[in-house]
DNA sequence: TCTGAGATTGACAATCATTCTCACTTGTCG
DNA sequence: CGACAAGTGAGAATGATTGTCAATCTCAGA
């Protein structure tokens, strides 16, 4: 599952950048705004494309609201999960090695193989 | 919370009979196809709208496909989880006491309250 | 059993995030 | 410096889901 040579572009680098810019969990949409409001032209379908790759490479997270809109963050590499505040969008990334071992002992235990899971929180932060 | 009064209505009633008759998850789509089949005509927007009205109600589970489509199933009362079979769509319904608690005391840490969360784990079952 | 108010339905239009198309541009590498 | 495939963009297409609204059906009350 080695990762396929990516080449360097702007759009990309723009993308990036902007990914950096916040610790919310932004739609694609919303990122093409902010780019466009940054100066950098970068068509829709393009930050559609980058972010499924990067996504898929594990450079960023995704997830999907309550109204099945994608959002994305740039994300701490490996696996872990998320406690996001419903009104804020503010995020905390979290880490249970418990649930990880839980999960593969229950898929186990019913038979299943090449399992994968999603878990994340929602509630309202502290400041909101 | 109380739940609104609820007409019985033909409709309702057809599509509960097709969600009892299977374990796995259905589309919208695919279960407005299969109360085509069985003879009765439902509108695809009433499909819409009493799948929506009952996961409300949590007489059904909801969850979202890989690809955003939105897939129901009449499941026991109470939260849980599901345990589901990429291939085939089997699904087990699962329950962690261990990871209800990992979540509240985790989503507490952080100062977060009236929490909700998702928690899924997608497989291959023994039989694929 | 009969009614009327209001909930529910259905055919179809509208929405809207996401994907597709395809001609054009631009990295990459020898 | 080319060659050429990967990457891009404008706009069309897709497709699940939601909105519209007149016609229909439920059911509490008479
Ligand atoms: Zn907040
Ligand atoms: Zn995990
Ligand atoms: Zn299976
Ligand atoms: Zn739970």
């Amino acid at each position: 599952m080695s990762t396929e040579p990516r080449r360097h572009t702007r759009q990309r680098a723009a993308l990036a950048a902007v990914l950096e810019e916040t610790d919310e969990f932004l739609s694609a949409q919303e990122l093409h705004n902010r780019l466009a409001g940054s100066g950098t032209k970068v068509g829709l379908a393009t930050v559609y494309r980058n972010l499924q790759a990067m996504a898929a490479d594990g450079e960023v997270d995704v997830l999907r609201t309550d109204d099945g809109e994608s959002v994305y963050r740039a994300c701490s590499t490996g696996h872990h999960h998320h406690l996001v505040c419903r009104e804020c969008g503010r995020t905390v990334e979290i880490d249970g090695p418990a649930v990880e071992r839980w999960a593969a002992k229950v898929s186990a235990e019913h038979g299943f193989t090449d399992v994968t899971h999603t878990l994340e929180i929602f509630g309202r932060c502290g400041d909101c």
